[in-house]
DNA sequence: ACCCAGGAAATTC
DNA sequence: GAATTTCATGGG
Protein backbone atom coordinates (compact mmCIF):
# COMPACT_ATOMS: atom_id res chain seq x y z
CA UNK A 1 0.00 0.00 0.00
CA UNK A 2 1.33 3.19 -1.32
CA UNK A 3 1.54 6.72 0.72
CA UNK A 4 0.04 9.64 -0.78
CA UNK A 5 -1.17 13.14 -0.68
CA UNK A 6 -4.02 14.22 -1.99
CA UNK A 7 -5.32 17.90 -2.37
CA UNK A 8 -9.24 17.80 -4.04
CA UNK A 9 -10.82 20.82 -5.83
CA UNK A 10 -7.50 22.09 -7.50
CA UNK A 11 -8.00 24.69 -10.74
CA UNK A 12 -5.70 26.35 -13.27
CA UNK A 13 -3.89 22.75 -13.31
CA UNK A 14 -2.51 21.02 -16.33
CA UNK A 15 0.68 18.77 -15.11
CA UNK A 16 2.04 19.00 -18.82
CA UNK A 17 1.48 22.43 -18.85
CA UNK A 18 3.39 23.32 -16.32
CA UNK A 19 5.96 20.83 -15.58
CA UNK A 20 7.05 21.07 -19.42
CA UNK A 21 7.00 24.56 -20.08
CA UNK A 22 10.47 25.37 -19.76
CA UNK A 23 10.51 26.59 -15.51
CA UNK A 24 11.72 23.12 -14.25
CA UNK A 25 14.26 20.50 -15.91
CA UNK A 26 13.50 17.66 -13.77
CA UNK A 27 10.15 16.01 -14.40
CA UNK A 28 9.17 13.30 -16.31
CA UNK A 29 6.02 12.08 -17.71
CA UNK A 30 5.00 8.59 -17.24
CA UNK A 31 3.63 6.60 -19.97
CA UNK A 32 0.59 6.85 -17.42
CA UNK A 33 -0.23 10.36 -17.35
CA UNK A 34 1.66 11.12 -14.24
CA UNK A 35 4.87 12.79 -13.74
CA UNK A 36 7.73 11.24 -11.69
CA UNK A 37 10.36 14.40 -10.36
CA UNK A 38 12.02 15.32 -7.52
CA UNK A 39 12.38 18.34 -5.44
CA UNK A 40 13.41 19.14 -1.94
CA UNK A 41 15.29 15.92 -1.57
CA UNK A 42 11.59 14.08 -2.36
CA UNK A 43 11.10 12.06 -5.06
CA UNK A 44 7.55 11.92 -6.20
CA UNK A 45 5.13 10.79 -8.66
CA UNK A 46 2.30 13.25 -9.41
CA UNK A 47 -1.02 12.63 -10.63
CA UNK A 48 -4.26 14.77 -11.81
CA UNK A 49 -7.36 13.13 -11.75
CA UNK A 50 -10.04 15.99 -12.62
CA UNK A 51 -9.77 18.23 -10.21
CA UNK A 52 -8.23 16.19 -7.53
CA UNK A 53 -3.84 15.72 -7.01
CA UNK A 54 -2.09 13.44 -5.87
CA UNK A 55 1.60 13.45 -5.03
CA UNK A 56 2.43 10.34 -4.56
CA UNK A 57 5.17 8.69 -1.88
CA UNK A 58 5.01 11.58 0.03
CA UNK A 59 4.98 12.44 3.73
CA UNK A 60 2.08 14.20 5.26
CA UNK A 61 4.39 16.23 6.94
CA UNK A 62 5.53 17.25 3.25
CA UNK A 63 1.77 18.41 2.63
CA UNK A 64 2.42 22.06 2.94
CA UNK A 65 6.14 21.48 0.71
CA UNK A 66 3.73 20.14 -2.06
CA UNK A 67 0.69 23.25 -1.38
CA UNK A 68 3.59 25.51 -1.94
CA UNK A 69 5.31 23.94 -4.80
CA UNK A 70 2.58 24.17 -7.02
CA UNK A 71 1.62 27.58 -5.40
CA UNK A 72 -1.87 26.00 -4.75
CA UNK A 73 -2.42 28.68 -2.55
CA UNK A 74 -2.87 31.18 -5.52
CA UNK A 75 -6.11 31.40 -7.58
CA UNK A 76 -4.18 31.45 -10.63
CA UNK A 77 -8.44 31.69 -12.78
CA UNK A 78 -8.55 34.88 -11.27
CA UNK A 79 -4.95 36.12 -12.21
CA UNK A 80 -5.41 34.65 -15.69
CA UNK A 81 -8.73 36.84 -15.95
CA UNK A 82 -6.99 40.28 -14.58
CA UNK A 83 -3.98 39.67 -16.38
CA UNK A 84 -6.23 39.41 -20.01
CA UNK A 85 -7.29 42.46 -20.08
CA UNK A 86 -4.04 44.01 -20.57
CA UNK A 87 -3.67 42.96 -23.79
CA UNK A 88 -5.76 40.67 -26.25
CA UNK A 89 -2.71 38.34 -27.15
CA UNK A 90 -1.81 37.82 -23.82
CA UNK A 91 -5.58 36.32 -23.55
CA UNK A 92 -4.75 34.16 -26.22
CA UNK A 93 -1.75 33.27 -24.61
CA UNK A 94 -3.05 32.40 -21.36
CA UNK A 95 -6.00 30.58 -22.92
CA UNK A 96 -3.75 28.81 -25.03
CA UNK A 97 -2.17 26.75 -21.94
CA UNK A 98 -4.48 27.89 -18.83
CA UNK A 99 -2.94 25.29 -16.50
CA UNK A 100 0.05 26.51 -16.65
CA UNK A 101 1.74 27.60 -12.61
CA UNK A 102 4.83 28.92 -11.81
CA UNK A 103 6.23 26.66 -9.36
CA UNK A 104 8.34 26.95 -5.94
CA UNK A 105 11.62 25.01 -6.34
CA UNK A 106 14.42 24.79 -4.70
CA UNK A 107 16.31 27.94 -5.31
CA UNK A 108 19.69 26.95 -6.23
CA UNK A 109 18.18 24.46 -7.99
CA UNK A 110 16.37 27.48 -10.23
CA UNK A 111 19.96 29.26 -9.94
CA UNK A 112 22.17 26.16 -11.58
CA UNK A 113 19.52 25.21 -14.19
CA UNK A 114 19.10 28.66 -15.29
CA UNK A 115 22.71 29.48 -15.69
CA UNK A 116 22.67 25.95 -17.40
CA UNK A 117 20.38 27.34 -19.85
CA UNK A 118 22.73 29.81 -21.87
CA UNK A 119 23.17 29.62 -25.17
CA UNK A 120 21.31 26.27 -24.73
CA UNK A 121 18.56 24.53 -26.00
CA UNK A 122 15.84 22.54 -23.43
CA UNK A 123 16.26 18.80 -23.98
CA UNK A 124 20.51 19.25 -23.40
CA UNK A 125 19.68 21.17 -20.74
CA UNK A 126 17.79 18.55 -19.09
CA UNK A 127 20.41 16.20 -19.98
CA UNK A 128 23.22 18.32 -18.34
CA UNK A 129 20.90 18.66 -15.05
CA UNK A 130 19.91 15.19 -14.42
CA UNK A 131 24.17 13.74 -15.11
CA UNK A 132 24.46 16.91 -12.67
CA UNK A 133 22.87 15.23 -10.37
CA UNK A 134 23.38 11.96 -10.88
CA UNK A 135 27.57 12.53 -10.06
CA UNK A 136 26.72 14.79 -7.23
CA UNK A 137 23.19 14.86 -5.76
CA UNK A 138 21.94 12.65 -2.67
CA UNK A 139 20.69 8.96 -3.51
CA UNK A 140 17.26 8.85 -2.54
CA UNK A 141 15.74 5.45 -1.50
CA UNK A 142 14.12 4.96 -4.47
CA UNK A 143 17.17 5.25 -6.76
CA UNK A 144 16.43 8.34 -7.83
CA UNK A 145 18.67 11.95 -7.61
CA UNK A 146 18.20 14.99 -5.70
CA UNK A 147 19.51 18.40 -7.00
CA UNK A 148 23.24 18.45 -5.17
CA UNK A 149 23.86 21.20 -2.30
CA UNK A 150 25.71 24.31 -3.32
CA UNK A 151 28.12 22.82 -0.71
CA UNK A 152 29.11 19.93 -2.94
CA UNK A 153 29.34 21.58 -5.68
CA UNK A 154 31.72 24.31 -4.16
CA UNK A 155 34.12 21.73 -3.18
CA UNK A 156 35.20 20.48 -7.20
CA UNK A 157 36.97 22.78 -9.91
CA UNK A 158 35.48 23.42 -13.03
CA UNK A 159 37.17 20.39 -14.73
CA UNK A 160 35.58 17.98 -12.14
CA UNK A 161 32.49 18.64 -14.12
CA UNK A 162 33.68 17.32 -17.50
CA UNK A 163 30.71 14.41 -17.26
CA UNK A 164 28.65 16.92 -17.37
CA UNK A 165 29.34 18.08 -21.12
CA UNK A 166 28.26 21.70 -20.35
CA UNK A 167 31.00 23.10 -21.78
CA UNK A 168 31.72 26.97 -20.69
CA UNK A 169 28.87 26.70 -18.37
CA UNK A 170 31.40 24.69 -15.72
CA UNK A 171 33.14 27.35 -14.26
CA UNK A 172 30.03 29.43 -13.92
CA UNK A 173 28.46 26.73 -11.60
CA UNK A 174 31.29 26.33 -9.40
CA UNK A 175 31.25 30.43 -8.70
CA UNK A 176 27.55 29.97 -8.49
CA UNK A 177 28.05 27.40 -5.57
CA UNK A 178 31.04 29.07 -3.85
CA UNK A 179 29.38 32.35 -3.50
CA UNK A 180 25.90 30.62 -2.09
CA UNK A 181 28.08 28.21 0.03
CA UNK A 182 29.89 30.92 1.33
CA UNK A 183 27.30 33.44 2.09
CA UNK A 184 28.25 35.96 -0.23
CA UNK A 185 25.47 35.67 -2.40
CA UNK A 186 22.57 35.14 -0.19
CA UNK A 187 19.33 33.46 -1.85
CA UNK A 188 16.91 33.49 0.97
CA UNK A 189 17.55 37.38 1.15
CA UNK A 190 16.57 37.58 -2.25
CA UNK A 191 12.79 36.62 -1.85
CA UNK A 192 11.94 39.92 -0.02
CA UNK A 193 14.58 42.85 -0.79
CA UNK A 194 13.29 45.38 -3.43
CA UNK A 195 13.77 43.40 -6.38
CA UNK A 196 16.91 45.30 -8.26
CA UNK A 197 18.53 44.58 -5.14
CA UNK A 198 18.13 40.55 -5.64
CA UNK A 199 18.87 41.07 -9.04
CA UNK A 200 22.33 42.49 -8.36
CA UNK A 201 22.26 39.73 -5.52
CA UNK A 202 22.47 37.43 -8.03
CA UNK A 203 24.45 38.92 -10.60
CA UNK A 204 27.48 39.02 -8.48
CA UNK A 205 28.26 35.37 -10.01
CA UNK A 206 30.09 34.78 -13.07
CA UNK A 207 27.61 33.69 -15.87
CA UNK A 208 24.56 35.36 -14.37
CA UNK A 209 23.21 38.14 -16.09
CA UNK A 210 19.76 40.17 -16.49
CA UNK A 211 18.03 37.01 -17.39
CA UNK A 212 19.31 34.21 -15.58
CA UNK A 213 18.64 36.52 -12.61
CA UNK A 214 15.04 37.07 -13.54
CA UNK A 215 14.45 33.08 -13.85
CA UNK A 216 16.20 32.28 -10.85
CA UNK A 217 14.07 35.00 -8.81
CA UNK A 218 10.59 33.75 -10.59
CA UNK A 219 11.14 30.17 -10.47
CA UNK A 220 13.15 29.57 -7.45
CA UNK A 221 12.26 32.76 -5.30
CA UNK A 222 8.72 33.03 -6.51
CA UNK A 223 9.28 36.64 -7.40
CA UNK A 224 6.00 36.77 -9.77
CA UNK A 225 6.74 40.38 -10.90
CA UNK A 226 9.64 38.73 -12.42
CA UNK A 227 9.64 38.92 -16.47
CA UNK A 228 12.52 37.39 -17.85
CA UNK A 229 13.72 38.24 -21.62
CA UNK A 230 15.00 35.35 -23.71
CA UNK A 231 15.14 34.83 -27.33
CA UNK A 232 11.80 33.88 -27.43
CA UNK A 233 10.83 36.77 -24.95
CA UNK A 234 12.81 39.09 -27.21
CA UNK A 235 10.76 37.98 -30.04
CA UNK A 236 7.32 37.83 -29.00
CA UNK A 237 7.71 41.52 -27.60
CA UNK A 238 8.55 42.90 -30.93
CA UNK A 239 6.18 40.83 -33.15
CA UNK A 240 2.94 40.65 -30.37
CA UNK A 241 3.52 43.60 -27.91
CA UNK A 242 5.23 46.37 -30.07
CA UNK A 243 5.86 49.54 -28.02
CA UNK A 244 5.54 47.63 -24.87
CA UNK A 245 7.81 47.00 -21.85
CA UNK A 246 7.55 44.27 -19.29
CA UNK A 247 6.40 47.57 -16.57
CA UNK A 248 3.01 46.88 -18.64
CA UNK A 249 2.57 43.73 -17.53
CA UNK A 250 1.78 44.30 -13.47
CA UNK A 251 2.31 42.68 -10.67
CA UNK A 252 1.87 39.24 -11.78
CA UNK A 253 4.19 39.49 -15.10
CA UNK A 254 5.97 36.75 -14.29
CA UNK A 255 2.97 34.64 -14.69
CA UNK A 256 2.28 36.87 -18.37
CA UNK A 257 5.66 36.02 -18.80
CA UNK A 258 5.31 32.43 -18.86
CA UNK A 259 1.94 31.96 -20.58
CA UNK A 260 3.52 34.32 -23.79
CA UNK A 261 6.63 32.03 -23.89
CA UNK A 262 4.89 28.80 -23.86
CA UNK A 263 2.39 30.36 -25.97
CA UNK A 264 5.20 31.43 -28.57
CA UNK A 265 7.42 28.41 -28.12
CA UNK A 266 4.24 26.04 -29.35
CA UNK A 267 3.23 28.39 -32.00
CA UNK A 268 6.64 29.58 -33.46
CA UNK A 269 4.82 30.30 -36.95
CA UNK A 270 3.88 33.52 -35.30
CA UNK A 271 7.26 34.61 -36.00
CA UNK A 272 7.68 33.00 -39.78
CA UNK A 273 8.94 36.42 -42.04
CA UNK A 274 6.64 36.57 -45.05
C1' DA B 1 29.44 22.54 -43.53
C1' DC B 2 26.31 25.66 -41.26
C1' DC B 3 23.01 27.29 -37.90
C1' DC B 4 20.67 27.61 -33.70
C1' DA B 5 19.75 26.89 -28.75
C1' DG B 6 15.24 30.18 -22.26
C1' DG B 7 23.07 34.29 -22.44
C1' DA B 8 26.95 36.30 -20.65
C1' DA B 9 31.91 37.34 -20.78
C1' DA B 10 35.60 38.90 -23.47
C1' DT B 11 37.12 41.56 -27.11
C1' DT B 12 36.90 45.11 -30.49
C1' DC B 13 35.32 49.14 -32.45
C1' DG C 1 29.99 52.73 -24.21
C1' DA C 2 27.90 50.19 -27.87
C1' DA C 3 28.43 46.46 -31.16
C1' DT C 4 30.50 42.01 -32.20
C1' DT C 5 32.81 37.63 -31.14
C1' DT C 6 33.66 33.80 -28.41
C1' DC C 7 32.46 30.32 -25.37
C1' DA C 8 31.27 23.97 -25.47
C1' DT C 9 28.15 20.87 -26.97
C1' DG C 10 24.65 18.54 -29.62
C1' DG C 11 20.82 18.30 -32.88
C1' DG C 12 18.63 19.69 -37.15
Amino acid sequence: MKKFLKFENVRDLDLAQTLDCGQSFRWVERSDGGFDGVAFKKSVTVRLDGTDLYIENADEADRELWHSYFDLGLDYGKIREEISAIHPVLADAARYAPGIRILRQEPFEALCTFIISQNNNIKRIKGIVQRLCELLGERLPDGAFAFPEAEKLAALNPDDLAPLRAGFRNRYLIDAARKVADGDVDLEKCRACAYDEARNELMQITGVGVKVADCTLLFGLHRIEAFPLDVWMKRAMAKLFPGMTPDDFGQYAGIAQQYIFHYSRMNPGLFDER
